[in-house]
DNA sequence: TAGACGTGGTA
DNA sequence: TTACCAAGTCT
């Protein structure tokens, strides 16, 4: 059994093979991190990168988001993808202006009561904007837990209260040193320990392994059903929001019709978006959240 | 707890 | 071309 720790082994290599992400910079603020963790919510980072960038430019505080229209921010979200996470960080500016006089909150509760933020979300901001010392489980990190430490070829497909337990009997008891881990952790998952083809000859953990001690043994058998989404009420909103991202007032249900020929799936698809607040009735037209004749401005003249 | 929720890249 | 996958959250 190796003297070390797993911890300082992937610190270690983290050290020499991290990449260069703009959010891991020193000196960023807890904003441009929390944006940072809600951008990166199953999409990939080179797709991030540019929104990131982007969004910090126009809204460099969470104040500054909260006094532009969500649909502002649904729109600069642009093709990101799940575009509830727009509405979503737009509420969260809100909340943080409201309740926490415009700081991102320190206290783990107070970020996971804010909206979009979840176990992963709340506890990375806590560690990496923070330096506290939390156990961050995504899906890379869970990957390397199951596979070094448990000898399974995967993880389960969520994340489990278990999963935590695990994670934290790995952090060193330093705060500073434990979300230094949980970053290295997480870029080997990312990197080197993938889902698809890890490359275990890379791998500082390669003669630690428990995986790769049993044999490297393949995955039970299907996990989950495949996602299709051609044809699904899915691609349908994206069309219907498309549209809606694209232009600058309301849009008449006529303008919406061409986007999907099947009327039944267009209306309900339709019917979701309003249902989720990311699309609201003007008169007879649809609009952006947020993107009505009168947003009511609490400056304002308008009494309301 | 399983399923909904976007989008685009890769094999 | 299909299938999988990419730093999850919410209901």
């Amino acid at each position: 059994m190796p003297e070390t720790t797993l911890a300082t082994e992937v610190i270690r290599w983290y050290e020499k093979n991290a990449r260069d992400l703009p959010w891991r910079v020193p000196g960023v603020g807890a904003w441009a991190i929390l944006v940072s963790e809600v951008m990166l919510q199953q999409t990939p980072v080179v797709r991030v990168l540019p929104a990131w960038q982007s969004w910090l430019e126009r809204w460099p505080t969470p104040a500054a988001l909260a006094a532009d229209t969500s649909a502002e921010a649904i729109r600069m979200w642009g093709r990101l993808g799940y575009p509830r996470r727009a509405l979503r960080l737009w509420e969260c500016a809100v909340a943080i202006v409201d309740r926490h006089g415009g700081q991102v909150p320190t206290d783990l509760d107070e970020l996971l009561a804010l909206p979009g933020v979840g176990t992963y979300t709340g506890r990375a901001v806590a560690t990496f904007a923070y330096g506290q010392r939390h156990p961050v489980v995504d899906t890379n990190v869970r990957r390397v837990v199951a596979r070094a430490v448990a000898g399974e070829p995967d993880a389960g497909p969520a994340t489990r209260p278990a999963d935590l337990v695990a994670t934290e009997a790995l952090l060193p008891a330093e705060p500073a040193v434990a979300a230094r881990a949980s970053a290295a952790i997480m870029e080997l998952g990312a990197m080197v320990c993938t889902a698809q083809s890890p490359n275990c000859v890379g791998c500082p953990l390669i003669d630690r392994c428990a995986w790769r001690a049993s044999g490297l043994p393949a995955p039970a058998g299907p996990t989950r059903r495949p996602q299709r989404y051609a044809g699904t009420d899915r691609q349908v909103r994206g069309l219907l929001l498309a549209v809606l991202r694209e232009t600058t007032g309301p849009v008449s249900r006529d303008r919406l019709d061409l986007v999907w020929s099947d009327a039944t799936q267009r209306s309900r698809a339709l019917a979701s978006l309003l249902d989720d607040g990311l699309v609201e009735l003007v008169g007879e037209k649809f609009a952006l959240a947020g993107d009505g004749p009168v947003a009511p401005t609490p400056s304002g003249a308008a009494a309301g």
